[in-house]
RNA sequence: GUGGGUGUAGCUCAGCUGGUUAGAGCACUGGGUUGUGGCCCCAGAGGCCGAGGGUUCAAGUCCCUUCACUCACCCCA
């Protein structure tokens, strides 16, 4: 036999059921909750024109993007995120505004793996489509958190800055309007690297001396217990779009509050983002605990649909990593115990017994228990070690004894007791013992 | 795109300065149990030591090349 190279391209994972069975109840959870805040589900193509996608993520952004031209010599790619290809769907049809959608499907970059980060991987998001208020900002922060808490999340932080804020201050501290991407890119590494690592990284990008002094005390400066909007709306007085960007950030504040949720929320003036196509509130959130990077980010984006149509339609919207979120959770113990799909396994005692088998499975199958009938003529030993192993919880055996007698012995797999029951009170029986092992996920 | 680490059994790994038949744990198969899993005991199977080339009397071990994986940077979910 001639074997064949076989593998799978760098980023991409196969999941098999042990991990997808767990992968599908966090999205199911994750679901739950965008629907539970009235967000309605929504897909798109994987593959969309590649000019529809580029020029929308800035320079980094571009040069990770799958393109390829296809047979008919279209120039294609595969979606980056989840946002643009909403915008262009916003821009193509009409839906009932404000719009409120969710999206979890899977997004490709043509990244260098590492720990967290994949070339596929998937992406939970939900946005507001039509609303230029920032009570649709502070809806899709309280989304994020509710989602995060159902997962079971303690210790995590929502940081949510202003891109208003960020050209306000570069308005302040005189620094061109192309160079201001880079320099926030800088800022906000501020955790990383800290206050004067950034310094450095400025001045070596060539950035006044005088910009950097004036933009970074006035980001940084503190004091004990002090209101950094308050303090900031002092010093940017005389800069509209910045006073502009604190009032809406107080008014996320309240709204925040409003909903009782302002312990996780942290606003952060050296957040910064890189994606270009955020225009005003802005917001990420990090885990402190095991650190790979953030778990969701997001934005408001109000120019983006118009791109597309020439209409401008405001919207704003967050996505959280799928595999960052289970990277953590499988760190921290957080997610659920693996179970098996079935709930009953049905043995087949020998050749001339399978037709009683399957008149079993089949009956339970019929009663809306999920059965699997054993699939090989194999010794009893060899069949509760397989339910074992799957951690079926129950197993139905039908011998010649149980075959004479018109019964079934049942076996519960996690205390190793079993009775004998007769075919007729067999799904009752089961129904019973499956209810009372309430799942302690 | 830049830099570091690692490739030995299905999985996780050990293998000292190159030296004869390459090891462990878990998993697997058979037996101890005649219709019964988990624990225990016994036995067994399973490796061109990632691939290619080189140095040497001798290479899993040293050198070169290549592929793969992984971590970090950039950037990002």
């Amino acid at each position: 036999m001639v074997s064949t190279p076989y593998q799978i391209l760098k980023g991409t994972r196969d999941f098999l059921p042990s991990q997808y069975i767990i992968r599908k109840k966090v999205v199911a959870s994750i679901q739950q909750t965008f629907e539970e805040f009235g967000f309605e589900p929504m897909d798109t193509p994987a593959l969309e024109y590649a000019e529809t996608l580029e020029e929308k993520y800035g320079e980094e952004g571009a040069r990770l993007i799958y393109k390829f031209t296809d047979r008919g010599g279209r120039d294609v790619a595969l979606r980056y995120d989840l946002t643009v290809p909403l915008a262009r769907a916003m821009a193509m049809y009409q839906v009932e505004k404000p719009f409120r959608r969710y999206q979890i499907s899977p997004v490709w970059r043509a990244d260098k793996p590492q720990k967290g980060r994949f070339r596929e991987f998937w992406q939970c998001d939900a946005d507001i489509v039509g609303s230029a208020e920032t009570w649709a900002d502070a809806e899709v922060i309280g989304l994020t958190h509710s989602a995060l808490r159902k997962l079971g999340f303690k210790d995590f932080s929502i940081r949510v800055n202003n891109r208003k804020l960020l050209n306000g201050i570069a308005l302040y501290g005189g620094i061109e309007k192309e160079q201001m991407a880079s320099f926030f890119r800088s800022v906000d590494k501020s955790e990383k690297i800290g206050w004067e690592g950034v310094k450095s990284e400025l001045f070596s990008k060539h950035f006044q001396t005088s910009a950097v002094e004036k933009t970074i005390s006035m980001i940084t400066e503190k004091g004990p217990g002090d209101d950094i909007l308050e303090k900031l709306r002092q010093t940017l007085a005389s800069i509209p779009i910045a006073v502009e960007a604190i009032a809406e950030l107080e008014e996320i504040r309240r709204c925040l509050g409003s909903m009782g949720i302002e312990q996780n929320i942290h606003f952060d003036v050296s957040l910064a983002r890189g994606l270009d196509y955020y225009t005003g509130p802005i917001f990420e959130t990090v885990i402190e605990k095991p650190r790979i990077g953030s778990i969701s980010g997001g934005g408001r984006f109000d120019d983006l649909i118009g791109t597309f149509s020439g209409d401008n339609i405001p919207a704003t919207g967050t996505s959280l990593g799928l595999e960052r979120i289970i990277t953590i959770m499988e760190e921290l113990d957080m997610l659920p115990a693996n179970a098996a799909v079935s709930e009953v396994l049905v043995a087949v005692f020998d050749r001339s017994l399978v037709d009683l088998s399957f008149r079993v499975v089949s009956e339970l199958r019929s009663a809306g228990i999920r059965s699997e009938i054993y699939l090989k003529e194999d010794r009893l030993k060899k069949q509760l070690n397989y339910a074992n192993n799957k951690r079926i919880p129950l197993v139905v055996i039908l011998g010649p004894d149980e075959c004479q007698k018109g019964e079934a012995v049942l076996k519960d797999m996690r205390s190793g007791t079993q009775m004998s029951v007769s075919r007729e009170e067999l799904i009752r029986k089961v129904t019973q013992m499956l209810g009372e092992m309430v799942a302690p996920d």
